[in-house]
DNA sequence: CTGTAATGATAAGAATAATAAACATTAGCG
DNA sequence: CGCTAATGTTTATTATTCTTATCATTACAG
């Protein structure tokens, strides 16, 4: 995000709790800032921001972070097909590649 | 990551998955691109990015796809100490807030 | 309790992500 | 099957992240 992206309260809690949970396992893991840092290919700064939920940080680097803990299983799974309760109630017929607006009513 | 931050293979395949799950969900919604990004409050690029896993993009524009498509909550378990086998075999006391190198030997 | 090493915080600069605009491609309605 | 709108891509510009270096704070070993 170039412009600071303005994230539902939902959204931001759920990024301190993922933050908190991940400087968490460093502490299990009596894993220092700096070796995890290191580690994961950032710095010590980059890694504050993680563990505490900072949305501007990119991707990768919570990934990476979580790829040094260990903990890359569940991640995959996030958005998995078989977990979209939604989404399958409303699968009926095969997906389309494209959205198509529905032609306007006359 | 100002600096590309190089991924292991996992960590980018995880990602990978995540970014077309994401695009499944979506058009599972029948959702176009456009309609999407603007309610995740990002462009269309930046919403092809997220599809594709690009690890350069912020955490929060992945968040708020998730949030977007009612795919928060099992972004929140990711790291959650309950899952965590490696760390629970490690836990032996209370956890310490920082980590201190033990004394070299003599 | 005390000294010290680990962590937190701040500032300035280098590198990159995000945007907008415009064009190319292509899926799918009719 | 053809037309049109949805999506993918590129370029130039702007905004923001990430880093390094330094200093302040504080938890822990002894």
């Amino acid at each position: 995000m170039s412009r600071k992206l303005h994230l539902p309260i939902p959204a931001r809690k759920a990024l301190k709790k993922l933050g908190k949970d991940i400087r968490d396992a460093r502490l299990r893991r009596r894993i220092g800032t700096e070796l995890m840092a290191e580690r994961a290919g950032f710095s010590r700064i980059t890694l504050n921001k993680i563990e505490q939920g900072d949305s501007g940080v990119s991707v990768g680097g919570y990934v990476s972070a979580l790829f040094v803990l260990g903990m890359l299983d569940r991640l995959k799974d996030i958005a998995d097909a078989r977990h979209d309760l939604i989404g399958l109630m409303l699968e009926e017929e095969r997906l389309p590649k494209r959205i198509r607006a529905p032609k306007a009513e006359k």
